[in-house]
DNA sequence: GCGGGGAGTGATTGACCACTCTCCAGCCAT
DNA sequence: ATGGCTGGAGAGTGGTCAATCACTCCCCGC
């Protein structure tokens, strides 16, 4: 298959990586369900047979998908603070808001691939998957804000609308209720 | 079947609200592409056979469902409204809200059908079911409450981060973050 | 009584899906 | 050079799924 001999050949390590950042892509349109192991396969290139080789079953890889994602929210979200200066709780609280609504507009298949998570959390090994995720994340935001319990609800509360209207790709709607939900400037700022 | 011959036989519009009602129960665990349409009829007690005379494919019956729990919801509220004293915007709004959890509490079904509804919205027919859906809830809470858009936007976050929390079942788990998550007294009742 | 139409089903079909078996190719240490 | 080990694919396998077809039963108007 290769051209002229010489190919670099990949480790199992790298070969997964790359699945789970095609796979993100695969999973974010229809899901654990909706989504068949060729296409993910076929999104990172190999054979649906080695996908098999690189994680035992479908569950696995879709619980290995989950834990990346969570990954990068939060490496995302580290990083955005590290450019911060304030250390007011509210402060800190919109700045990890701000990078979540970057994080949600240019990758949305991250946000996605949680939402439909969420969906799939009958299967109860994925279930542990998504509160394992949860809890990670309302900690990270809680040690790094020093927020308040209804603060940090809060903040979530805006993250879950915000993924729902992605998924409805509510930006592209002209309508009143499209705008009422949508988040012009709506800082929660009390100021 | 029947015991006793004379059986009142349903009309076809009968079974359709049948369907609709027991179909909420299946498609709540798996959402639409893991919910077989075999499992929905056998949940309606009719034949898989008879599903398609009733709807013309999957995606009609999810799609009824959606309208199905939009009104659901809709009913639901202007009968809490109804029992209410107070015109004060932000009380309505609290009204709802109660009334909202009262809801997602007793039919759990009914709010996971919605969070399904956003995942399988990748399908176009879908996605615009539930937008439509969205808009008539967003109006109606609008019309009701008379609330500013900021107001009634914090009404919807709140409505699905609760969403997600009942699709995790995050009730049962004891946890500082499950507890930062719920809303322990939360009402926003300003007494 | 009877004929037409609606209620309802069993059996089937072709596509697809999760998962497996078996095999091949290149690399490296001996 | 060679034997073992890891990366990788072809070709299934049994099962399930959405959708269809051909068929029966029963009611109601005539």
């Amino acid at each position: 298959m290769s051209p002229s001999g010489r190919r670099r050949l990949s480790t199992a390590d790298e070969r997964r990586e790359t699945v789970l950042r095609t796979a993100m892509h695969a999973f974010a349109a229809r899901g654990y369900y909706g989504t068949s192991t060729t296409e993910v396969a076929e999104a990172a290139g190999i054979s649906q047979a080695y996908l098999y080789r690189l994680f035992p079953h479908k569950e696995a890889l879709f619980i290995a998908l989950i834990n990346h994602c969570g990954w990068l929210m939060r490496e995302r979200m580290s990083r955005c603070l590290a450019s911060a200066e304030s250390t007011d709780p509210a402060e800190v609280l919109t700045t990890m808001a701000s990078s979540f609504r970057g994080l949600a507009a240019e990758e949305r298949d991250l946000v996605m691939v949680l939402l439909q998570a969420n969906c799939a959390a009958s299967e109860p090994s994925i279930r542990a998957a998504v509160r394992d995720c949860y809890a990670k994340q309302v900690e990270y935001v809680r040690a790094a804000s020093l927020a308040s319990d209804e603060r940090i609800r809060g903040f979530f509360a805006d993250g879950m609308l915000g993924n729902v209207l992605a998924a409805l790709d509510v930006a592209a709607v002209d309508a009143p209720w499209a705008r009422t939900l949508s988040c012009p400037a709506a800082d929660t700022t009390p100021r």
